[in-house]
DNA sequence: GCAATGACGCTCT
DNA sequence: CAGAGCGCCATTG
């Protein structure tokens, strides 16, 4: 596997534990939920995570947008869609330009969330 | 093992 | 307020 014997449980499982904590009809930043688990660096990294998500993740990477308040600008407008239209169904309304107010919509959990 | 890429973030202009 | 540049780190070729 990718994962090498000595690296910790594997940064990807680390940021999707967090992602998965996310409530329906809010939304987390990439720099957040790297945050909040533990890799504030990392970033980039928590979209690679979720880049390899297969199409049947029980995690809600549609949740999951950049600190603009807006999608990233992927490679196939497609998902960009997809996660654009996951959002509307959970009540989370977008701006002109197509961006959402974190101000408002913005998961702000309780506890760091670290056990 | 090295080089290039990437679902980002922050600062400066 | 918008756009461009630089920095950070892990994964892939």
């Amino acid at each position: 596997m990718t994962a090498h014997p000595g690296t910790r449980d594997g940064i990807p499982a680390r940021i999707l534990a967090v992602v998965r904590r996310i409530p329906r009809g809010r939304v987390a930043t990439y720099g957040q939920v790297a945050r909040l688990a533990g890799l504030p660096q990392h970033a980039r990294q928590v979209g690679y995570a979720l880049h390899r998500l297969p199409d049947d993740t029980p995690v809600p990477w549609h949740r999951v947008i950049n600190a603009r308040g807006e999608i990233s600008p992927r490679a196939v407008p497609d998902d960009g869609r997809l996660q654009h239209l996951l959002l509307a169904d959970e009540g989370v309304h977008f701006g002109p330009g197509g961006r959402v107010p974190l101000s408002r919509y913005q998961w702000k959990p309780s506890r760091p969330g670290n056990r």
